[in-house]
DNA sequence: ATAACTTATTAAAATATTTTAAAAAGTGGA
DNA sequence: TCCACTTTTTAAAATATTTTAATAAGTTAT
C-alpha cells in the first residue's frame, strides 16, 4: 500500500490528467523527480494505453519538447446528484468532457432509483473507474448523517452500499461542499484562496467553506449551517430570508441587510477572499446592494469579493473532480 | 535547496525533537523510510552531537530497541512577546524546557528595547538557533501591517529587521494565532481539531482560528476580528463587551448573551471542536452560563466544547513551537 | 549559410534506498 | 534449562533515482 513508486505514478497521473502538465520537463519539475525517472514512468503508461503522445510543443528557443496527454477514453467517471424528485447524472472522461448526460425521475425510494440508474451503466461499453455522488445532506465519511430531503437515505452508509452494488470506488459529498470545491477548480485564480459558497435552498440555506483548497467539515458536520446565525435581537438569518420565494426576484430591504450581515460575519471571522451566491438565488445586480449593506458593518478593504456562481456547473465540476481524483488514485496496479 | 536527503534529515529531526519518537523502528515508520536509511542518518547526527543515545526501551517480547533523544543543549531558541509596556522572554531548549526567563520594561521605542534585549543574547554562552516573536498586531509574512498598540512597529518588516540585526532565522506571529497554536500543542487530544481561541484584550477582542493544525489567516489578515460582528439590531459584539473591566469579574447578563452569540456564530459557520476563552478574561464558572446562552440559538450537540486556556503558557508554547520548528529546519548542512 | 546558443532527450556512471537474509538479544512456556 | 517465538540490528544484494556527460534538434544573429 505504501509503495513510493506507486505514489509517484499517481502523482504523475494527476499532473497530466488534472493540471494539463504535458511535457516531461514540466512533469519533472512538478513532481520533484528527475527527468529519466519520469520518462520511464511515461513509457510504461503509454504501453498500457493510459497516456498518448500528442505531437510537439511550440519551441521557445531550443529543441521542441514532446507533448503527452492522458488518454481520455482510458476510463470514465460517473457523476450524479440527488434531488427531492430527480437524479441528474453525467458521464465524463478524464478531461472532464461530457460523454453522456441525463435526468432520471425518482420513482419509489431514492435508493431504488439510484440503484437502477447505476445498474444501467454496468452493461455500458465504456469502462467506468469511479462514481461520485452529491446530496443535499450532511455526510460523514460516506455515511448520510442528516437528510431532511430524502427519508430513505437517512443514516445510510451510502458509500459502502454503492461500492458493494457496483464494485467501484465511490465518493459521497454534500452539495455545498461540492459546489465550492467545483467553483475553485473552474476559476483557477481562486486556487489558494478561502471561499464561501452560499445556497439559499428549498429547505433552508447552507454554505460550503473552502480553505486553501480544503473543505472545512467541522466537528459534527454542522459547518455552514448559517440558518442559525443570531444576527438580530430576536431573529436569525433564516428568519429574515425564509419568506423569500424560490429563485431570483427583487430583493427586499430586509433580505439585503440579512445577506450583508451574513457576509460581514464571515469577513470578521474567516476573512475569506471570495463569497459566492448561486445563480439559482440571485442575479448580478443584487451584489452591489449586498456589498453596500456590508460596508455598514466593516471596512470595505476587508470584505470578500462577491460573485454569482453557476450552480449546476459548479456542483458538477466539484463532483467530477472528486470522482476523477478517486479514480486516478485507485487504478489497480495490474492495469499499469 | 530541494535536496531530498536534507528533507529527510529535517523530518527525522522533528520526529525526535518534537514528537518524542525515540527508536529507529518508530522513526522508520513515521518517516516512511527504511530502517537502514534512518540508522545511517542517526549515526551521522550522533557524530555531530545533535542526537544522543539514551539507553534501552522496556522490551515487549523481543530484542529491546535502543532509544535515542535529541541533545537538548545542541541549540536553544529565544521566544518573546511584546506588550504595550513590557517584553516577556524565555530561552528554551529543544525539548521546550525553560533555560532562562524574564521581563524587560519598554524604555524608548519598542524597537529600541527589542534591539537591546536581543543583543544581550549575542554574547551568551548558549548557542541560539532561532528567534520567535509574538505581537498584538496583524502580521503578514513577517511584516507588521496593523499595530494600534505600538506605533514604532507599524508597517515595519520586523522579521527582516531582526534577521539582519542578529543573523538568526526569525518568525513573527500574531498573539491569538500563537496562542491557539500553542493550546493545540499543549493538549494533544486536540491535534486534528478545529479550534477558536478568544482574547478580549485591552484594545478590543481578537480570535485565533486553527483548522486541522493550520492557522487561518484570511484574505487581508483580518481573520478573527470579531469586534465587528453584527449580533444585534443596532450593536456589534464589541459594543456589548467594551465596558467590561479588564480581567475576570462577574459577568453581566448582556455580556453572557454576547459571548453566547459569538460562540453560536462560530458553531454555525466553522462548527469547531473547541472554543477557548483566556484565564485573563474569564473563570471556569462563566463557561456554563455561556453554554446555556448558546443553547438558545442552536442544538447543543453542535456546540463546541468550551474551555479556559492558560493564556501566557499557551502563548509561549505556540511561540516556542514556531521557533523550534524554524530552528530545526534551518540548521545549516555544515553542522551536520 | 553557418556559428553560437537554447532546450530536450538519451545513455552511462554514481548514489541512495529498499529488500532480503542472517545474526543478535530478549521473553515465555514445556 | 532449553526451545520456540518476537523484535531489533547488521550486512549484503537488488532496485531505484539522480547526476553527469554526450547527443539531438531546434532558434537566432552575423
Amino acid at each position: 500500500m505504501k509503495d513510493p513508486q506507486h505514489e509517484l505514478l499517481v502523482d504523475i497521473r494527476k499532473q497530466i490528467a488534472l493540471h494539463n502538465v504535458s511535457t516531461i520537463s514540466e512533469l519533472s519539475k512538478a513532481t520533484h523527480v528527475s527527468f529519466p525517472t519520469v520518462k520511464k514512468m511515461i513509457d510504461d503508461m503509454i504501453e498500457h494505453g493510459e497516456v498518448i503522445e500528442h505531437g510537439q510543443l511550440a519551441p521557445k528557443g531550443g529543441r521542441p519538447a514532446k507533448s503527452y496527454k492522458y488518454n481520455p477514453t482510458f476510463r470514465c467517471c460517473l457523476t450524479l446528484y440527488i434531488e427531492a424528485s430527480e437524479i441528474h447524472y453525467r458521464l465524463i472522461d478524464c478531461q472532464t468532457q461530457n460523454v453522456e448526460e441525463g435526468v432520471t425521475l425518482v420513482s419509489g425510494t431514492h435508493l431504488e432509483t439510484l440503484g437502477k440508474l447505476v445498474d444501467t451503466f454496468d452493461e455500458h461499453t465504456i469502462k467506468i473507474g469511479a462514481i461520485s455522488v452529491g446530496v443535499a445532506a450532511a455526510v460523514d465519511t460516506g455515511r448520510i448523517v442528516f437528510a431532511p430531503e430524502y427519508p430513505s437515505l437517512a443514516h445510510l452508509d451510502l458509500k459502502n452500499w454503492l461500492m458493494e452494488r457496483t464494485g467501484l470506488p465511490v465518493v459521497i459529498e454534500n452539495d455545498m461542499n461540492a459546489a465550492v470545491y467545483g467553483f475553485s477548480i473552474r476559476d483557477e485564480t481562486t486556487t489558494h484562496q478561502s471561499i464561501v459558497y452560499l445556497g439559499l435552498g428549498k429547505n433552508g440555506p447552507g454554505a460550503g467553506i473552502l480553505l486553501d483548497g480544503h473543505v472545512a467539515r467541522g466537528q459534527s458536520g454542522f459547518s455552514g449551517e448559517v440558518s442559525f446565525l443570531p444576527l438580530y435581537d430576536d431573529a436569525t438569518f433564516f428568519d429574515r430570508i425564509k419568506n423569500k420565494p424560490y429563485g431570483p426576484h427583487v430583493l427586499k430591504k430586509e433580505e439585503i441587510d440579512a445577506l450583508g450581515r451574513l457576509v460581514a460575519t464571515f469577513a470578521a471571522t474567516l476573512n475569506p477572499h471570495t463569497f459566492i451566491f448561486s445563480d439559482v438565488d440571485l442575479i448580478t445586480d443584487d451584489l452591489s446592494h449586498i456589498d453596500r449593506a456590508c460596508e455598514r458593518y466593516l471596512p470595505s478593504r476587508h470584505l470578500p469579493r462577491l460573485r454569482i456562481g453557476e450552480w449546476e456547473e459548479d456542483y458538477f465540476s466539484g463532483l467530477a473532480r472528486l470522482g476523477i481524483e478517486l479514480m486516478l488514485e485507485t487504478i489497480p496496479r495490474g492495469d499499469v
